[in-house]
RNA sequence: UGGGGUGUGGCCAAGUGGUUAAGGCACCGGAUUUUGAUUCCGGCAUUCGAAGGUUCGAAUCCUUCCACCCCAGCCA
């Protein structure tokens, strides 16, 4: 269900604006900080901003929040590039509120000049001390009146790097006694000497997110600036300081004739999964998982590792929604993302994960033939492939079972299934080593049984997969479950209480039919009745194949195995 | 207990005073099937956080109450 575009309150907002003559066009922006990587949160914002400007006719901008360069670098940077552009969209224009530092220096010397900023010399702790808290009014610093040419004087002392750190800041003076705390003076500027990966050593003074973003905003003529819930307060803010500095015509943009707004709209959570960069670098740095694309990890750079297609994740992010609630999403809804386009997309191929040997007693030993069969059974423009098939073929030690229940369709002791493409066998004979585990299979096939039919007209219920051992290469295939076994994993202090310890299972005498080999790297199969599968991109190599599972199939025979 | 938000089925989510409360995911049936996949068809909220009220008529308007989330970084 690739969704055209469903409609929620901010496009509705957006096209009214439109239709109002607010704006000649909508423009947005994606702001990340380039702290860390990418998840599936961003990317929700990512379809949001760049959907909502493509849909409308309007642009987006790609635009790096950078104003604390203790926690940014350009690793960061790049990899959140490659990510926005790797689901498929393209920035109007690529912005970095680091380039605004000189004018938004300027516009901080405004808001001094009209008596609105004042230099402030309190303490992080007093200055806590005179915030009041969420029941008591603040009160002013003794520093809230000094002169403005002082103000001027210090600030510009600031820049020129004469304190230290923590020393002093520069303050909006709006009202202590606000119920909203973001509005009791909040900090404009602190002092930092750090070197900033863009900005290099140029500044000792770096901007505070609440009077960056809503300037440069305006600078780009943003027309909807929009962000997640949490910051509703700042809103206020937000409004205070654009009405307060002076914007050029060309400032507000060429598509806005109006100032931007900010629209705020609620979080989506993927149950078992985690958001939190503090609690992603912990699993990092302590080796749960193995690096930032690690394919259990909801990074983008982990899902696409894992298999998910950029189509995939907009469809998510799609059927999700927009609203004003914070909202947690069932892993199946990402699943059924993924599986629909790639039951679509995916070339079909047979792969044996955890191989038994099956030895077809009546077939010549030094016969070997080809069956050749569609790469997709209702897709006819994917082509053909030829499938070897000999004496001796794996099966999935999934499909056989020694005492098996009536309503298992597979093979059995005495019991016959199709090779899927191939021929109907039956099992003669179980081997067994001496502590009792399936080591081969003894089958007679049936020969005059290819094409799906048999001579007697019996119907065979079970299909079952196979790959024909003379031909089959060795590859080692990784198959992930959930990282965490609780929920709702963020909320506990140890996030590493909830790891599922059996959340990747390797499979490294996997036998894959050999066209899979063959293949562009890139691309992504559907071992049938298995699930969906991609190489791995870091650990691959023709030689030593390595493929990840995205999903499984959905499987009703072990849904209802489970429930007894 | 200050301010800002949110409450529609298991999870999302349409709906903005007028016939039986969209849709997706999940779930339960059944059909088709050389993937126990896909596809198809059917079922799945007398009820919209609760209680009052207005109205011929309310999830939609009013009142009160309840629950949950966010805000007291020189983070974003």
């Amino acid at each position: 269900m690739s969704k055209a575009s469903p409609n929620h309150f901010i496009r509705s907002i957006a096209s009214n604006d439109i239709k109002n003559g607010k704006h000649e066009y909508v423009y947005t922006r994606f702001p990340p900080e380039p702290n860390g990587y990418l998840h599936l949160g961003h990317a929700k914002s990512i379809c949001l901003n760049f959907g909502l400007a493509k849909d409308l006719g309007g642009r987006c901008n790609l635009r790096f929040d950078d104003t604390n360069p203790e926690k940014e670098s350009d690793e960061y940077m790049q990899s959140i590039k490659d990510s926005v552009a790797w689901l498929g969209f393209e920035w109007d224009k690529l912005c970095y509120a680091s380039d605004y530092f000189d004018e938004l220096y300027g516009f901080a010397l405004e808001l001094i000049d009209k008596g609105l900023a004042y230099v402030d010399d309190l303490s992080a702790e007093q200055m806590r001390e005179y915030r009041g808290t969420l029941t008591e009014p603040g009160k002013n610093s003794p520093n809230r009146d000094r002169p403005v040419a002082e103000n001027r004087a210090l600030f510009e002392q600031m820049r020129d790097g004469e304190f230290a750190e923590g020393e002093l800041v520069l303050r909006a003076k709006i009202d202590m006694a606000s119920p909203n705390i973001s509005m009791r003076d909040p900090i404009l500027y602190r002092i930092r000497y750090a070197h900033h990966y863009r900005a290099g050593d140029k500044w000792c003074i770096y901007p505070m997110y609440d009077f960056t973003h809503c300037i440069s905003d305006a600078l780009e003529g943003i027309t909807h600036s929009l962000c997640t819930l949490e910051f509703q307060d700042n809103r206020a803010l937000y409004d205070w300081i654009l009405e307060n500095i002076t914007l050029q015509k060309n400032h507000i943009g060429e598509a806005g004739k109006a100032m931007p707004r900010q629209i705020e709209f609620g979080r989506s959570n993927l149950e078992y999964t985690l958001a939190s960069k503090r609690k992603l670098i912990q699993l990092v740095n302590e080796g749960h998982v193995n690096g930032w694309d690690d394919p259990r990890l909801t990074t983008l750079v982990g899902l696409r590792r894992r298999g998910y297609t950029p189509a995939s994740i907009r469809n998510f992010c799609a059927e999700i929604g927009v609203t004003k609630k914070d909202s947690v999403i069932e892993m199946t809804v990402l699943e059924n993302a993924i599986r629909h386009d790639l039951e679509a997309n995916a070339k079909r191929a047979f792969g044996v994960l955890d191989p038994l040997k099956v030895v077809l007693t009546n077939y010549a030993a030094e016969q070997t033939e080809s069956f050749v069969v569609r790469n997709h059974p209702k897709d006819e423009s994917m082509g053909t492939r030829e499938l070897p098939f000999g004496r001796e073929v794996y099966i999935d030690r999934d499909d056989f079972m020694l005492d098996p229940p009536e309503d298992f369709f597979r093979l059995g002791p005495g019991r016959e299934v199709r090779l899927r493409y191939g021929y109907a066998i039956r099992c003669e004979d179980v081997i067994q080593d001496d502590a009792g585990e399936v080591v081969e299979l003894r089958c007679s096939y049936d020969p005059l049984s290819a094409q799906g039919k048999t001579a007697d007209g019996r119907k065979i219920k079970g299909i079952i997969h196979w790959v024909s051992a003379a031909h089959a290469i060795d590859a080692e295939v990784r198959v992930y479950d959930r990282l965490f076994n609780q929920a709702n994993p963020g909320a506990l202090d140890d996030v590493t209480e909830a790891l599922n310890p059996n959340s990747l299972t390797v499979f490294d005498n996997a036998k894959l039919e050999p066209s899979v080999i063959e293949a562009d790297p890139q691309q992504h199969f559907q071992f049938e009745r298995v699930g969906y599968f991609c190489f791995d991109s870091q650990d691959h190599q023709p030689a030593k194949p390595v493929l990840n599972r995205t999903v499984s199939l959905r499987d009703s025979w072990a849904k209802a195995a489970a429930k007894g």
